[in-house]
DNA sequence: GCCTGTTAGTTTATTTTTTGAACTTAATGG
DNA sequence: CCATTAAGTTCAAAAAATAAACTAACAGGC
């Protein structure tokens, strides 16, 4: 049972149910003392005091943060950076990025290789792009646990084989094994917005939420769910299709073949179009914002209107799940502006009075490193919380 | 180990980790054979037959169906209706029916007691009337393994507290505790909708259903989701309130303060009122309904708002979370009719066209118990799956 | 500066739980 | 009737968890 029983191991899979489970919980509530983790795994102080060890001493887990209290001090125990790495792609921009994560969600190494919609070209061209990526981190080809695979469309729920994506042009494509083949990492795949969500949960800014929905803002509008500490992709991988959901009954036809999605008022891309419809000359949502407050009624009406269908959006996100948190990443615009202000107004105006202000919505801008590192988050996730349901 | 080493026990509590694991996974999954359990759960056969016998002896378990294939046949497991017991009262009607339910949600005996406003006498009257129930049957005081409280309103995360019910006129009542204290029964209250989700998914129709969300349609529309197997609660409890989201934009003023909530088109009291608004002769639903059959277009125009509505909200239930199945349960009304059709076509036109068909919207009809042994299950379901998050 | 109370974490013998591997059982299909 | 297949059982050996007594590290009072 001791750490030296075990020596010096290669790869990081055959850890016992105990080690995974404590890994589990620590990256699903944070950093923690033993004594809290042993209680909130149910064991003993005993028992937890010898996993603990055995992972401090196979470098998985490391002390960090002491804690003076009344009594000894506790210890905080996290995920060792240099624990476990991660791959993660983005198909969604081309050239395709690709980044190398540490256990901590830090980037460590970054290159691109050449977008294709053909899986197989993918996959060799992920298998050639990994040697380079690995070799600029000592220990991360050894230490690797997994790949992820960022991409736009529906993934069906064993994150294996990407159902439909429109932007690829693909069909039932099986994706990781296709990797997975070529490389002989573990592969997973993932929607866009989920990834993004993953991300935050497991190194971003929710990391202490259970319960929490992702509103990414763009060009499309994505939208992800944390329930109890898990990603839940719906039974059909389409939880958090929001873009597609009817807010204005009867209005604009929309490229999915229904009319008044929320798509077609409130993205990016639909607000842009709305201005260049009316005739303005703003570029970007910010030109549109400062046009706005220069009271041209034009735009003030255009963002408006945007802002109030993403407000009655998410406020019947709060309605149908209570989320503990509505987090809006970004990559461009502005929420500091009417566009901003209609939406949180129309959120709060169409919850139940009684709920109002109960539920927080955080916006957040982020960088374009966003789908690669949630792609190596998806990855994180499985290996750290299992694609299994608990 | 042996069971004979257990001896006669009096209550359940006191099994192991295994063993309440192995129940949590029969009442979520259902009947199973001992190699698929000891798959599901990650043990070994040899394992997996030591806790099923004792289990078994202990008359918790019982061996079902034997399923022939090829090779020696399988043996179904599943939980022993005599294996414990449940009480059940629901605090929506009056007199408050209390129910006793065996371990397969059979209600066994029914009683009623007299409803008060007061937490107190309330724990009182179920006190008195908690030993006539139980003397019904044989064992079921000694197997009494939970008590549940349906009511309408707010209730915490922990099923311990009602937070705000405006038919009982309660803000922060501490129910579960009084009656504990009381009665000596582990008791944990909940909002009526999710009480009845938890009935259909430990005994009803939505049993082998890891996702779907009920839709309860009665005087007002409630609803509730399960995730992964589980009741999901919402992070202030409160996922699943439909019946407040803003369906017709400046629509009628609600009773909560807004407009337009789906509450105010949809429900069963909206729909009466708006035919006696129109000078309809109609007591019900089904008066109406004939009444539309008739031609008569104010009938048709209300049954037509009322399922464009419900319909409507039911799509973006599917849009958001994408629920393996839509469950509406209701006592009174049918859904055979005009209302039943334009809320279907609602619901497929309103969500993605590629994703439509997919999700079964699936309706029926329950009886004057549900409430009671929705409230049965809800002991149940915290005796079977617990209230702690996995 | 020293004792006391308090809580964190460790040690070790002991108990409980799980496994591996060989075995028995109960069917199907030639 | 016999080979094949798969379910479930048995039992000795191994692994994991526990209880209880222990050490460690601090705060606060004197």
């Amino acid at each position: 049972m001791a750490a030296k029983t075990q020596k010096s191991r290669r790869n990081i899979e055959l850890l016992t149910s105990s080690q995974q489970q404590l890994l589990r919980v620590i990256g699903q509530s944070g950093p923690s003392s033993r004594t809290v983790l042993a209680a909130s795994m149910g064991l003993s102080k005993a028992a937890m005091s010898g996993i603990a060890r055995d992972l401090i001493s196979l470098g998985v887990l490391r002390e960090t943060e002491t804690v003076y209290g009344q009594g000894r001090p506790s210890i905080l125990l996290d995920l060792h950076p240099e624990g476990a790495f991660f791959v993660g792609i983005s198909l969604i921009e081309e050239p395709a990025p690709l980044v190398l994560s540490d256990f901590n969600g830090n980037v460590v190494a970054r290159r691109t290789m050449p977008l294709s919609r053909n899986p197989e070209t993918i996959a060799e061209m992920i298998a050639e792009a990994l040697p380079k990526l690995l070799c600029e981190r000592k220990d991360a080809g050894r230490k690797l646990a997994g790949l992820g695979i960022a991409l736009s469309g529906f993934v069906d729920e064993k994150q294996a084989s990407c159902v439909q994506s429109t932007l690829l042009g693909w069909q039932d494509v099986p994706l990781a094994s296709i990797v997975k083949h070529k490389t002989g990492i573990d592969t997973f795949i993932e929607n866009d917005a989920k990834a993004v969500a993953v991300g935050e949960k497991l190194f971003g800014s929710a990391r202490e939420m259970q319960n929490f929905s992702i509103v990414s803002f763009d060009n499309g509008i994505g939208c992800a769910h944390f329930v109890g500490g898990k990603l839940y992709r719906g039974n059909h991988g389409g939880a958090g299709e929001i873009a597609h959901c009817t807010i204005e009954p009867n209005g604009s036809p929309c490229r999915c073949g229904k009319r008044g999605c929320l798509d077609t008022v409130a993205s990016l891309k639909a607000i842009k179009e709305m201005a260049r419809a009316e005739g303005l000359a703003c570029r970007s949502l910010d030109e549109l914002e400062t046009e706005a407050s220069r009271g041209n009624v034009m735009a003030i009406g255009i963002l408006h209107r945007a802002g109030s269908a993403l407000g009655l959006a998410i406020a019947h996100l709060i309605q149908f799940n209570d989320p503990g948190l509505i987090l809006i990443t970004h990559v461009e615009g502005r929420f500091d502006g009417l566009f901003g202000t209609v939406m949180r107004q129309a959120a709060e105006a169409n919850v139940l009075p009684r709920c109002a202000g109960r539920t927080p919505i955080r916006t957040q801008r982020v960088d374009g490193d966003v789908w690669a590192r949630g792609a190596a988050s998806i990855a994180a996730h499985n290996f750290l919380i299992g694609p299994n349901p608990c």
